[in-house]
DNA sequence: CCGCGAGCTTGATTTAGATCAAAGTCGCCA
DNA sequence: TGGCGACTTTGATCTAAATCAAGCTCGCGG
């Protein structure tokens, strides 16, 4: 539990700054969300929210990753959620959310008092915009997942996570091959795709098999024929993008 | 194809005032967003909205119920949400979605020109405030959906389906065994529910067999037993409601 | 350097739900 | 009033993925 204590960064030398829910602020909003934010840090595998409690805090993540999911009475866990850095945690108006929230690698948040940060959402008109877009924002994924998890074949599932890992980590940069890197366990990715973590093991497998992509070791990976990976997607052309 | 054609309805006394997009906005608030509405029907089954289409409205379901559906390459579709009155589609900030809309009764719609509705928006806290909302509450639902799609089996995701509609039904009146109404197909119901026509038919049959509900004609039941019903679903105790 | 344990792979078997295939029900329009 | 077509039920069979069951790999602490 060696956690580095990372010292509260000014605002306008945030790396969220452009993206988080204060992306639309002006200075002088930004001066009144730092008079209530404060730094947490939790450790890999810290459970950072559990379901149903009190809600003291609404955040954003700095760093980090964290997973959002849900239980049934007899333990069977479906991830709902991805949180990656600029993406906020809790909502206004409501005291406790209906899932947990987990540290999957060390997380940093940037915390707001929960009511006064409500209050200020009344009077900040940035601030309700720029959270209007983030839960848009989430809301497509989520229905993006939703046709993944209803639909989609467990060869499908797992070529769809593999084709998102490469849009994440191809951060503007030539899409030439680049290692792919999988901050999680094969239990974590069943977890996410509604699958067990043999059937995302054998698929793993049967991809490499197929000289789609290619292992150096077990948590990284080359896509070496990215229009394939595509194919297996069940996705039509390119996703979203509009010819 | 006989469509009544709703005179539009002053907001004061439409009645979805106190629910929809413009559920916060007050009296001159009102002005604006009157001066840029229309009425739009829709007959049960007709599309509403292609996937890819270029938005020229935003607008509230007034009346109706209409669903949203994502469709692999091979023709697998999967809804992935369902609208009722005062729901919203559309999102401002993007001019087209990515499902397809469809009316599977008659729907009412309130329009809004989409980019006159943008504009507003950036002057009107109310209206981003109660967008806002809207979306987080659809989140949590799609949240909800993704567990029922990624763990349920599929006895669990029946039961869950009419739990859901039981809860609707019961609007504010005694919980006594009222009749509940099926609006939609089974094959509707196996899109929503990642299933297959069949199994729905079967999974009805069998709730039916076990003396939990009662069929009255195909279209339109009573649930006989509501905790053993509950028990059915998976969830825990009282799905969200804390104790 | 060894051994332990968490995480991963691989194989054998089972099973829930899909798929394929009729036949039954019912509203509706001619 | 009869028959067509959309919807539904029911049955037989198939299969993708879950489950059960060993081993394997590798990093880490003693």
């Amino acid at each position: 539990m060696n956690i580095p204590s990372i010292a509260p960064i000014k605002c306008t030398q945030c790396p969220i700054r452009h993206r988080a829910v204060c992306a639309r602020c002006d200075e002088d909003e930004l001066v009144l969300l730092e008079s209530i934010k404060s730094y947490r840090t939790f450790a890999a595998g810290e459970t950072i929210l559990w379901r149903g409690e009190p809600l003291k805090y609404v955040s954003s993540v700095v760093s980090g990753v964290a997973t959002l999911s849900k239980t049934l009475q007899d333990g069977r866990t479906q991830m709902v959620g991805l949180l990656l850095p600029s993406d906020f945690i809790g909502r206004p108006g409501r005291s406790e959310i209906d899932f947990d929230v987990t540290a999957t690698v060390d997380v940093t948040l940037c915390c707001f008092d929960r009511v006064k940060f409500e209050k200020l959402i009344e009077q900040t008109p940035h601030l309700s915009q720029r959270l209007m877009e983030l839960a848009l924002d989430e809301l497509d994924a989520a229905r993006e997942w939703m046709l993944l998890l209803g639909r989609k074949t467990a060869r499908e599932k797992i070529s769809t996570f593999i084709e998102m890992l490469v849009q994440r980590s191809n951060t503007g940069r030539d899409s030439a091959k680049q290692t792919v890197s999988l901050h999680m366990t094969r239990d974590q990715i069943a977890n996410y795709l509604g699958l067990t973590l043999e059937t995302v093991s054998r698929q793993f497998g049967a991809l490499k098999k197929d000289g789609i992509i290619d292992f150096s070791d077990r948590h990284h990976f080359v896509v070496t024929d990215l229009a394939a990976l595509h194919d297996e997607t069940g996705d039509d052309a390119d996703g979203g993008v509009v010819i």
